[in-house]
This record gives C-alpha cells, structure tokens and sequence, in this order.
DNA sequence: GGCATACTGAACCGATCGGTTCACTATCGT
DNA sequence: ACGATAGTGAACCGATCGGTTCAGTATGCC
C-alpha cells in the first residue's frame, strides 16, 4: 500500500510535474498548451498530468475534445505537515545561539 | 544537472528513507541500528542511507568501524520553502469566503 | 593471532520510470 | 462530409531503482 503522502512526494519530485504544477498556478489551462513549452511529445505530457491527477494535484475537466486542467494544490499540505516536523532540526543552530545568550545571562549559583 | 531541491524530494519520495530520517530525529545511531527494524539487509539499508547522505539529510561521522549518522534537517527547509509557494492555492476557499463577505458590505456605485 | 563485528563495493535481478512511436477515437470548424 | 485539432492506449526502449548475494576491508575484543 502506498500512502498518499508518497503519492504526492513522488509525484512532485520530477521537475517536469513541478512545471507543470507552476504554469497551472497561473490559472487553468488545456493539456496542450500546458505541453507546449516542453520538448517533449504531448504523449509524454500526458502521463505526467495522469500521475499529477492520482495524487490529486490536479484536476480536469473535459469540455468536448479539450481537457482543462486546474491547479488542486491541498495535498501538498501534507507534505508541508511532514516537513514542519523537522522544522525544530534546521532552528537547532538558533536554539544554541539563544541557549549561548541565555547562559551568558545566567544567574550564577 | 539535477537541482538540490530534486535531490531532497528523490531522497525524501521514499517511504524507507522517510523512516529513517525519523529514527534519526530521536538523537544519532549507527547504521546496523537504524537498519535493525527493516526487513532489508544492511547493504540496502546503507544505499538508503548514501542517498539521504548526497541529499544533505544525514551527515556522517566515523569512530573506528561503526558510522555514526545524525540527522541534518536543513535542506527540507528547500522543500517547505517550494511548498509555500502553494499555500495561497490550499486557502482559496478561504480567499472565496472573503471576497463574499466583501462582495456583500461593497459600497454601491 | 584469531574470530566476530561493522560496514562497503561490485555484480546482478526484476520492476518501474521517463520517454518515444504509432494507431486510434472524438470533436470542432468549414 | 472533410480535414484539422485534442487527447489517449498500447507497445516498446534504455536507464534507473530498490533490493539481493557475495566477497572483501577495517576495526574491536579476547
């Protein structure tokens, strides 16, 4: 069984879903005009969108032949719940720093 | 060239190397420690391990045969600082909310 | 010295990945 | 009805991945 945490993770570890994922922060747009920029065939393009869409990064919306594609951003909370785990770690330099000052201030016995 | 926010999420994308950034926030250990509750030998576990290393989440330190790892959080803080750039698109019902409340007291032309 | 411990490198394996080509289905515009 | 446009499914390809086995190197302990 894979989680959804890993869905999003992996999906989102590729730099090219990570483009994707960027020119759909500026607004919806179709699957071809989301692969125009790359040099890639729309065939690739489209199996990084299918693997965005299972993670539930993005959603579509079909109107006759055209796809919409739309931002759907809530599952990276998780990764951002994740991540804010460790954020204690990377202020441990911060924590000695004040614990320095904190010493220099001490009361002595 | 593969980026270092790349390199975290690949490292990170997996759920194994996930769990062993979390038996390392509990404080340093070797890796026959870290590698004891898997179901994995010890080889697989240290090219686990090598991956998180060339990520920058675990540093290394050697006394004699055993490798101390220790937990180096600070390059999830490339991870968070990605994931914040969604954070706007997560509260857009929110956002929604208060443009209905303003839509409602708008002062009529 | 001799044996156990703590790793590591290399070779290998099947599965998955990123990407392509090609053939196909719908749908749109004229 | 026609050809162009938008997208998909399937098959394929080389590369990478997660994992193994096995042999080897240090190091620690008695």
């Amino acid at each position: 069984m894979v989680s959804r945490l890993d869905q999003v993770l992996v999906a989102v570890s590729d730099p090219t879903r990570r483009a994707i994922l960027g020119r759909l922060a500026g607004g919806p747009a179709r699957i071809s005009d989301v692969a125009a920029p790359f040099a890639m065939t729309l065939t690739g393009v489209c199996k990084h969108v299918r693997i965005l869409e299972r993670a539930g990064l993005v959603k579509r919306k079909r109107h006759g032949r055209e796809n919409t594609l739309e931002l759907s951003a809530e599952p990276l909370r998780a990764v951002a719940q994740w991540v804010s785990t460790y954020e204690r770690f990377w202020n441990v330099r911060l924590d000695r720093l004040e614990q320095f000052f904190a010493d220099k201030h001490e009361v002595p016995p």
